[in-house]
DNA sequence: TCGAGAAAACTTACTTAGTTAGTTTTGGAG
DNA sequence: CTCCAAAACTAACTAAGTAAGTTTTCTCGA
């Protein structure tokens, strides 16, 4: 075939046929050769534009945190903004939970992302919170998003709410309980995310209060 | 060769090495011929004991959650308890970082950890929170814990905390003030679990002290 | 006590995935 | 216009998961 005129192939347009290609038909369905093929093209060609896979994988991670352009909104009082930033990269993360456990701890270098973490520390450095404590609440929020979507609270239980009796009955109640909340069992690992961060909220606005 | 006087592997053997393997060399590390070599024993062997990797993953998952026996101290008044019970957890997870991303999202299905989940259940039943809104708490604790031990806020930030100015001078201020803290940046994935768990009890004290 | 069959090790070999090497054709720079 | 680099290709290597079939030993019922 030769090179053809015009490019099939650019480092954006593979990791952006990877992430579809992950959220359609899952992590261990991302192979070189289906990525390829989704292209128009053989697998070994995909190495004109990336390293290797592990390369792709970061590739992947920078077009993700590219979405996370809007989550700041600084007009906001604090309280609506960190919740605003909470929840848009909840939801970004989301769409793309199936590749997550993969990418999770790869670097965010993306001007997109660090906008957004500078505009968080703004965020709470103007509440006064000293600047070490800022970089502790941050990753807090962090943690609670990411660990949201990975669903693993939800998904850990297997069994019908009550096939947990009679050895866990106080686990038992409250999975019946959460069965019954709007959203069922399945919006738990929403519900659990909100509700941490609206803890984690009040916890802040109290420590806020007592710093005058 | 032919079988063996006294078996050479077990189900449970198998995980013991898979972790250890994973401990010492990372995830990628852990290979069916190499978990074998590490027991004296060729690769397909394994599959007497095991009917997959991913099987593998699962008894790698049993195994970890055995480790989450003592998690809850009912005697200890609620705030200690809910502590003691997230940091337990996380310090399981973190012995076991490395193949963590590849099993957080398995079904727990050991007596030992749902006996961890129900006495956390107990527990807050006890202060009145409503059933389902302790399935929400719990939850946020998981998220924060799992989150933490990913280590992805951390790991994140791969510049000296400097090298983020002049675009992201807030984000500096913050890195460099978490550097000096002590522990250091490597400490903040611990110290932003604590403030997270401190900040959502400080919540939760509110919350229940408006129960009445 | 003995014979049969299952258990648990083995060897061999297949498939799939990541990757490398070398080929061909085309675009662009001097 | 020439030549080199870019971008597609084919062919083939390696490593990993796994299946098939073999051998030896243990166990259990007649």
């Amino acid at each position: 075939m030769g090179r053809p005129s015009n490019p099939l192939l650019s480092r954006d347009a593979i990791a952006a046929a990877a992430l579809d290609l992950a959220v359609e038909d899952g992590a261990e369905a991302v192979t070189m050769r289906a990525i390829a093929a989704r292209l128009g093209v053989r697998g070994p060609s995909l190495y004109n534009h990336v390293a290797s896979k592990d390369d792709l994988l970061d590739a992947m991670t920078a077009h993700i945190s590219n979405e996370l352009r809007d989550a700041v909104d600084e007009s906001l009082p604090w309280r609506d903004g960190v919740a605003r930033y909470a929840r848009t990269y909840r939801k970004v993360f989301l769409r793309h939970h199936a590749i997550l456990p993969v990418i999770a701890r790869r670097p965010v270098q993306t001007r997109e992302a660090l906008d957004g973490y500078d505009a968080l520390a703004r965020l709470l450095l103007a509440l006064r919170l000293p600047a070490a404590e800022v970089a502790e609440v941050s990753a807090a929020v962090d943690y609670l998003v990411l660990g949201s979507v990975l669903e693993t609270y939800t998904a850990g239980f297997v069994r019908p709410a009550g096939g947990y009796r009679p050895d866990h009955p106080a686990l038992a109640d409250t999975l019946e309980a959460a069965g019954e909340a709007p959203g069922g069992l399945a919006g738990l690992d929403e519900r659990g995310f909100e509700r941490g961060l609206a803890l984690l909220l009040d916890g802040l606005a109290g420590r806020v209060a007592r710093l005058g």
